[in-house]
DNA sequence: TCTCGACTACACTGACCTGTGAAGTGTTAC
DNA sequence: GTAACACTTCACAGGTCAGTGTAGTCGAGA
C-alpha cells in the first residue's frame, strides 16, 4: 500500500496528535492544518476519520510488529525468543502508555475499523509468546503465553498510569524466570 | 459530601455514560437529558464537565477501595489477605476494561482533575500490596507488590482488550504462587 | 410571612465537529 | 496533446460542543 506524499504526511501527524493527546480530542482540521495539506486532500486520501484512525492504528502495529520480530529473530535460544518482547519495552513504552490500549478506551463501537487492529495485536503477541514456549518445549503452553501477555500488559499500564517505571524491570524478571522454570521441565 | 437528588441521578447517568462510550464521547446535554434534569442544573451542581469527570472517577475510585478493603479485612491469613484484590477482580473486571486506565487514555493533561484520582487509585492498591506483604513478612516487599500490581492491570488489558477471559485465573494463580513463595521463608 | 435552596424553562453564544461540492493548478506518463 | 493524478481553494452544510443569562416555580424551615 504505497502512500501518497500528501497521505504520509497526514497519516504522521495523524499517529502524533492521536496517541498524544487522544483520537476524540483531535479534529481533521487540526491534522490537515498541522500536516500543510487542505481536509479534501484528507477526505480524498482516507474517506473518514474512522479509517483514518484505522489506518493509524494499522500503521503503529506494522512498525511495532517489525520490531518485536527483529528481536525475535536476533536470537536463537528458544528462551530468549520467547522473551525478546521484552526486551524491547523500554523503547517503545512511552508516557502515554499503550497505543492500542488507548484506542481501546475511546472506540466503543465494537464495529470500527479501528477495534479488530487493536485486539488484532494483543492476539499477536499473545500467539507468538505461544509458538515460542512450544519451541522452547514448555507444557501448559496456553496459561503461559497468557501468563507472558499479562505481565507484558501489566508491566505498560504500571509504568504509564501507575507512573511506575520499575515495573518494566520487574515483568521482564518475573518473565525470564517464567520462562526458565518452563523450558528446564 | 452529600448530594442533591439532582445531583446523585447526574452522577449515575453520567458514570455509566463515560464508561460505557468514554468521556469525550459523551456530551453534558445528553447527561443532562438522561438524568431528567436541565444543564443549568448540571452546571449550578457540578460546575463544569471536567470537575463532573472528576467526581465520576472520585466516586467510582471510593466505591472500589469499599469493596477491596471489606474483602482484605474479611481474611485473617496476611497471605490471603494480599490476595484479596485478585479474588474480587472479577466482579470489577467489565468487558469495558478498567475505567482508570480509560479516563488516563482520554485525559491527556496532567493537570486535569480526574488525573490525579486516576494515579492515586494504583498508587493505593500498590501500596496495599506492600502493606499486606509486610505484614505476611516478606523480603524485597517493593519489588513484590509491583509484581502483584503489573499481574492485576496486566489481567484487566489481557481480560477487555486482548478478551482473554481465563488471564483473570491465570494472574490469579500466579500471585497466590508469589505470595506463598515470599511468606515461607 | 419570608427566605433559601433545588430545580425548571429556554434562549443563546461562539467555537468546533465531520464531511461535501465545485472549480482550478501543476506534474507526470503515454 | 491529452489524460490521469495529487493537490489546492474556499465556501458551506448541518450538527454538536461546553457553558451562560435570565426569569420563574415549588417546597421546607425559621
Amino acid at each position: 500500500m504505497t502512500l501518497t506524499p500528501g497521505a504520509r504526511r497526514i497519516l504522521e501527524v495523524a499517529s502524533d496528535l492521536f496517541y498524544e493527546r487522544g483520537i476524540h480530542a483531535v479534529g481533521v482540521d487540526t491534522i490537515a492544518a498541522e500536516s500543510g495539506v487542505t481536509k479534501r486532500t484528507l477526505y480524498d486520501r482516507f474517506g473518514s476519520k474512522d479509517e483514518l484512525v484505522a489506518a493509524y492504528l494499522r500503521a503503529r502495529d506494522e512498525r511495532w510488529r517489525e520490531r518485536v520480530t527483529a528481536a525475535v529473530e536476533a536470537e536463537t535460544d528458544p528462551r530468549r525468543r520467547a522473551l525478546a518482547p521484552f526486551a524491547v519495552l523500554e523503547d517503545w513504552a512511552a508516557d502515554r502508555g499503550c497505543a492500542f490500549v488507548n484506542a481501546f478506551a475511546e472506540l466503543d463501537d465494537p464495529g470500527h475499523p479501528g477495534r479488530a487492529v487493536v485486539t488484532g495485536e494483543k492476539e499477536w503477541l499473545r500467539a507468538l509468546f505461544a509458538a515460542e514456549l512450544t519451541a522452547a518445549g514448555a507444557d501448559d503452553v496456553a496459561d503461559l503465553a497468557l501468563h507472558l501477555l499479562v505481565l507484558h500488559e501489566g508491566a505498560l499500564v504500571a509504568h504509564a498510569v501507575a507512573g511506575q517505571p520499575a515495573a518494566l524491570r520487574v515483568a521482564r524478571d518475573a518473565a525470564r524466570g517464567l520462562v526458565e522454570r518452563a523450558a528446564a521441565r
